[in-house]
DNA sequence: AGAACGGCCCTGGTTACCTCA
DNA sequence: CGTGAGGTAACCAGGGCCGTT
């Protein structure tokens, strides 16, 4: 145990408490009050000097440990004793691993603090983007029903003038319900769907009627009632 | 060979003292 | 001048390693 050490001048409490202790590890105590442990007196602790600690520091630089010739050695050279030396080297190996672990500890939060706000970032990335692919499929399902309303009002007019005037009446109501295609929901669905040599974009009634006035072949009535529809809508 | 023991040193934690704002 | 905070030399307990018996 270190109670052996020769080499250094204990006071009288320290002495008393070295007699009585056991060189045996079993009488660990975890409490160690200060009427038992070693009273320093003033002449004890001394700061060393600067020269002193500029020597210690050089050595501690090229090695954090000293072999027991390099330590007495160094003791004579600094005027301590090698027990001093031995302390100063275990005090500054502590304060070293103190402060890697300070740094070390620095260092993490930065990384911490980069990647929560990287985070951060990609979070409002990811809600524009499920804002968009929201829209789309709204896109989808405007498109979807513009499909079906289409078809029908085909049905429709292959069924006859009176069915062609429900067919219309139903056309607006579902032009009511889809409202009109933005320039930007074209534009979308142009990109997405490809629809542009497919679909025409008007869903205005008037020219959906225009058309059918063009196809007025396909219906098996006359003329004069599709004129009067065209009057209507003009 | 291997258990027991002593000596030395280490780490981690603590204490006592000093210095300085 | 008193005081609290921070720095540090010195210490302690517990444990590992190594040589000797």
């Amino acid at each position: 145990m270190s109670v052996h050490y020769s080499e250094f001048s204990h006071s009288a409490a320290a002495e008393a408490y070295n007699s009585t202790t056991p060189t045996s590890s079993s009488s660990s105590s975890p409490t160690r009050t200060c009427s038992i442990r070693k009273k320093k007196n003033s002449s004890s602790k001394k700061r060393f000097s600067d020269d002193q600690i500029k020597l210690l520091e050089s050595i501690f630089e090229t090695e954090s440990k000293l072999d027991h010739t390099k330590k007495l050695q160094l003791a004579s050279e600094l005027g301590l004793q090698p027990r001093q030396v031995a302390i100063w080297f275990q005090n500054r190996r502590a304060r070293s691993k103190s402060k890697h672990i300070q740094r070390s500890y620095n260092l993490l939060q930065e990384n911490y603090d980069a990647l929560a706000s990287k985070f951060e970032a990609l979070k409002k990335e990811n809600h524009a983007l499920l804002q968009e692919l929201q829209k789309l499929r709204d896109l989808e399902d405007r498109n979807f029903c513009y499909k079906k309303v289409r078809d029908e009002n085909l049905m429709n007019r292959e069924c006859g003038k009176a069915e062609v005037k429900q067919s219309s009446s139903s056309m607006e109501r579902s032009e009511k319900v889809l409202g009109v295609l933005s320039d930007d929901d074209r534009s979308l669905r142009t990109e997405y769907f490809g629809l542009e040599e497919e679909e025409p974009t008007i869903l205005n009634s008037q020219e959906v009627w225009r058309n059918l006035k063009s196809t007025d072949e396909l219906l098996p009535q006359s003329d004069d009632s599709a004129y009067q529809w065209g009057d209507f809508w003009s």
